[in-house]
DNA sequence: GACCGCCTTGATGAAATCTTGATGAAGGGG
DNA sequence: CCCCTTCATCAAGATTTCATCAAGGCGGTC
């Protein structure tokens, strides 16, 4: 599912492991630090995808390790605070945090930033509402295809397959990835799915079918949108 | 400062005065849309570097107009709502939503999460970390080897192998790390398994197999990336 | 109630990948 | 110089993963 490498930087045991529990269901591999200095030389060693970030450390201001960390590191920073105020959000955030949870919070919620957090990992990809990739065109907002001008159909969840592979063209999306985004978290495990609809999607767009040029086929790992 | 054209997606006119107000003091150029069919064709045609989304409209529900608007666009949305309950922010965040602020929310907390948002957008138009070996290049993110400009297959436990070396580029990875990090604890025993695969490998990067220039063995300890 | 499009599910054969064993070369130490 | 360890290569099964076809179910519409 998510598989990711997440730094948790907290000195209050309690709250360490009621986060471990959370994060560990998720799915996420945990690194723990209990100080600044500790989490700094943690993210500089594993380098891992997200950082969780209590501002309330003995040694060093959370502030000043998220601008160390900003240095050299663009690692998604979510900021975990007792404090509201106003000042201590935009603080934070200026310093190079990505979100701000105040405590007490929902685990809910924290899961989902984290998440968004994750996302944006993966984004990077160019926003183009039509998109043209060898005679094909796909053109998002209007919810229309066409193969050598030709108008052709797609059902809602042929289209949203293909608008996810042309979204990340050119690179490889994991089964889990675009079984998670189409049907959901709960059938992740269900990569039959997706070899029916790939093969109705090269039925309709591939001018040979069974010698696909874009909707291509990356064994034991997912599928992928050559440009 | 910011320089950036965000689209605003409201209905209610007060709440579009006194936020128009507020944009534009930061530096930010404004598009307003009253509905989401409006905020799309908006969104389509002029591209905004950020979106923001009340969730309370009169034609279409907010969460479709994210969902939408994902499919074809990586633009920032961040959605303003009434509405604070949990299931109110998962939903939203998980439809893909990068943030989520309960009325009344504070000027400054807005302003400072905006600016979250276009830093990522412009940390997001960063090229691809290529890495490139000789005539080697290695894209991680879309999962592709080039030698000379060619593409090359990989299977999976062939490129996890690369990307372990190249990770460390330089250093000697020992046959246990290699084996535990790709076959798991178990396997740490079969150095066989790594010559089979690194045979692979330098029958399909390097110029001369048996003479290997970049996938070096180092007798008696490991394998080693040499740039 | 019958039709229709769409989704789900199962069965089957094909393809790709991984594992495993056999064989011989290279290199160092006694 | 011989022996032993380590390494490289090849290739044949074993296993996993993939493609395709088709039947059945579900929900909507006429």
């Amino acid at each position: 599912m998510s598989d990711a490498t997440v730094l948790l930087v907290e000195d209050e045991a309690p709250m360490r492991r009621f986060l471990r529990v959370a994060l560990e269901a998720e799915g996420h591999r945990l690194l723990e630090a209990e100080t600044a200095r500790e989490g700094l030389s943690l993210a500089a060693s594993h380098q891992p995808q997200l950082v969780l970030l209590d501002l309330g450390l003995p040694d060093l201001d959370g502030l000043e390790l998220t601008r160390r960390l900003r240095e050299w590191s663009s690692v998604p920073i979510i900021v975990l605070s007792a404090r509201g105020q106003e000042q201590d959000k935009i603080g934070a955030l200026d310093a190079g945090a990505d979100d701000y949870l105040t405590k007490p919070f929902s685990t809910g919620e924290l899961l989902a930033r984290i998440r968004v957090a994750l996302r944006h990992r993966a984004a990077g990809e160019k926003p183009e509402p039509v998109l043209r990739i060898g005679e094909w065109e796909v053109d998002f907002p209007k919810r229309e295809v066409r193969v050598r001008g030709a108008r052709v159909h797609l059902t809602p969840i042929e289209f949203k397959l293909l608008a996810l592979l042309a979204r990340h063209a050119g690179k490889v999306l994991t089964h889990r990835q675009l079984l998670r985004e189409i049907w959901g978290h709960s059938a992740a495990a269900q990569p039959h799915y997706l070899r029916v609809y790939m093969g109705q999607l090269r039925h309709k767009l591939e001018a040979d079918p069974a010698r696909p040029r874009h909707l291509v086929t990356e064994s034991g790992v997912g599928y992928r949108l050559r440009e």
